[in-house]
RNA sequence: GGCCCCGUAGCUCAGCGGUUAGAGCGCGCGACUCAUAAUCGUUUGGUCCCCGGUUCGAAUCCGGGCGGGGCUACCA
């Protein structure tokens, strides 16, 4: 998409709503950071922007642990759906709403949407039977429980035989639907891997599924009853997909279900999203969603995440590194370097810091650092004037110029025959940036704006403005090469800090401070949204660009060098909390 | 058991039939000094997991193997 034409769809983007038995961890963080990070960037392009989150509360093990903890189980769900809350706002995440399933707006409408399909007949009763483990309360399929030999995975008990009267979806209806819709890339199942996984199995056939529970004696009275019948509830993952669009059900925000609907999501769920809920919503005359992105897990230092190894990197040892490194250090890290594709990915501290060094200090944070300082400088702080971006060419001299006090100084010019089109090569690193946004890969539409970066450190060094700014009363044209040469860094940087803003919006939002940039609503508030769409923001000499006699703080160092000899930040000790 | 993914430079990965296989990071060297001992240039570095096959030609397609990982529907 040319960055001159802005995409006029709504723009939907949501994470799985979290188990509020766990405690937030890198996995939550990392998802919803993704979410935030394409909102914010489908938001910068100038599309209208929902971004939903929220929290899982009627699973059974909730009424439980609430139980132990002497609680009402919406007690405890609303202490832990708080943390989820606090450490989501610490990442500074954008959502546009938090849903919790106990609310009111979700159940009712929730139970609306399957008494719509128990009218239709896509939901019916009948029996389940399988294996159940009496020692897990749980159902294993045939083939799980032939492998462990009809005993129980866990505790080694005999497994017993069951059949419960449920409720079904009739998934096995939708088979050849769904894999017309994927198989076209109508639901665009991300990454391929992902997409080819869904579609091996589904051509293993479906079967009902599943959505009611019965009610069993003694039981909290948590979760909602399936319509019609007081004897079951419906079953939590079915109750929980169905967020997705009751959020959204409304007359003012039904033009989000409208627009691009983007469900993002670890590899675990994927089948719930890419067969389950599209099922569900063509069953109710709904559109499905646009993408299902499932992306993989982080491992800590080279070893995976789990219970019994408690390795958890949790949200407290994140909120260490960002009190030591910042947190857009940390949003950085965790977008270019998570588990996006297929692989898994891991946190490993010396990993951190040399992606901190290379990309934050050295890079970004150095190139910002030395073009302010020379502008300081030179001009105090003062652009004296501005400058179309082209180097090299026959009706300019600004670069003969700098090469001419090289030469003077007695140093080396490596080719003199080189160009520059700043303009032509921000406007193409926007332009990329926007066709990565487009399938979320958001590590390629960062590196875009870290290649105008790359590009403005590789033009100081060969034209070297701090060796004409010796000379500037030797040579005629001297002022003029230097303004030319330094306006046309800080306008590059300036455009490549907006394409990097979805990641690190306060660190950004800091540069157009020091630079008197006017790119938000409320220049301190990095959350108050652009004046304009990128299309205008990001032009080249355009209405929000640098200007003549603009003011160009030095400003503190964005990113401090990181010294790798200095251990790893560990957590605070925890304040004794429940749970 | 079934199905799927991955295995390419020290690390992370791109390339998926066609000239001497690439990028970023790290390492070494040179240059530079505006800048956060940053930057720029450059070198080094690879039986493209193994074995067979198809092809004028394979990292790329096919078959088989080895190694790592995933999914397999009622924990959420």
């Amino acid at each position: 998409m040319p960055s001159d034409t802005t995409n006029q769809t709504p723009y939907y983007v949501t994470t799985p709503i979290y188990y509020v038995n766990d405690r937030p961890h890198i996995g939550h963080c990392y998802t919803t950071l993704i979410a935030d990070v394409a909102a914010r960037a489908q938001r910068l392009v100038g599309r209208d922007v929902f971004f939903l989150t929220g929290t899982d509360e009627h699973a059974e093990k909730v009424s439980k642990t609430a139980a132990e903890n002497a609680k009402t189980p919406y007690e405890w769900a609303t202490i832990n759906a708080e943390r989820f809350r606090d450490a989501f706002r610490f990442m500074n995440f954008s959502n546009d709403d938090f849903v919790r399933t106990t609310e009111d707006r979700h159940k009712d409408k929730a139970s609306a949407y399957i008494e719509q399909l128990l009218d239709q007949g896509d939901i019916e009763l009948g029996d389940y039977e399988g294996w159940y483990d009496p020692s897990q309360e749980e159902y294993l399929t045939e083939i799980v429980a032939k492998e462990n030999d009809y005993k129980s995975p866990v505790t080694g008990k005999p497994l017993e035989k069951r059949v419960e009267q449920n409720y079904f979806f009739r998934l096995d209806k939708y088979q050849d639907w769904l894999e017309q819709q994927i198989t076209s890339g109508e639901i665009s199942v991300l990454p391929e891997a992902r997409k080819n996984e869904v579609l091996g199995r589904l051509k293993q056939g479906l079967m009902k599924v599943p959505v009611s529970r019965r009610i069993k004696e003694g039981d909290a009275d948590w979760g909602i009853r399936m319509p019609g019948d007081d004897a079951h509830r419906i079953y939590v993952w079915i109750e929980a997909l169905c967020n997705y669009l009751t959020i959204v059900d409304t007359d003012e925000r039904k033009k989000y279900w409208d627009g691009e609907v983007v469900h993002l999501m670890a590899k675990d769920i994927i089948w719930f999203h890419a067969i389950i809920w599209p099922a569900m919503l063509h069953a109710l005359g709904k559109e499905p969603p646009r993408t299902v992105y499932a992306h993989a897990y982080w491992i800590a230092e080279g070893t995976k995440m789990s219970k019994s190894l408690g390795n958890f990197i949790e949200i407290d040892l994140l909120r260490a590194y960002a009190e030591k490194y910042s947190l857009d250090a940390v949003r950085w890290f965790l977008t270019t370097q998570g588990p996006l594709g297929a692989n898994d990915a891991d946190f490993a501290h010396s990993r951190f810091i040399e992606v901190y060094n290379a990309d934050l200090a050295n890079s970004v944070g150095n190139s910002m650092s030395r073009v302010g300082n020379m502008v300081h400088k030179y001009y105090n702080g003062i652009i004296p004037g501005t400058c179309n971006g082209e180097f090299g060419f026959p009706n300019g001299s600004s670069l003969q110029t700098a090469l001419k006090a090289l030469e003077n100084a007695g140093k080396a010019v490596d080719d003199p025959t080189r160009t520059f089109r700043f303009a032509e090569f921000t406007s193409n690193a926007t332009d990329n940036a926007l066709r990565a946004l487009e399938t979320v890969d958001l590590e390629s539409m960062l590196d875009s704006g870290r290649s105008i970066v790359r590009h403005v450190d590789e033009f100081i060094s060969y034209c070297a403005p701090f060796t004409l700014a010796k000379q500037l009363d030797a040579l005629d044209d001297g002022d003029h090469a230097l303004t030319s040469i330094l306006y046309s860094c800080a306008e590059a940087l300036r455009i490549a800090s907006l394409l990097l803003s979805p990641a690190m919006p306060e660190k950004m939002a800091e540069l157009w401070r020091n630079w008197s940039c006017s790119h938000l609503a409320d220049p301190n508030n990095a959350n108050s949204g652009f004046v304009a769409p990128l299309a205008e923001l990001a032009r080249w000499g355009g209405e929000y660009s640098i200007k003549k006699g603009q003011q160009i703080a030095k400003g503190d160092a964005l990113f401090m060098r990181a010294d790798a000899s200095e251990p790893a930040p560990e957590p605070a000790p925890e304040p004794e909390r429940i749970g």
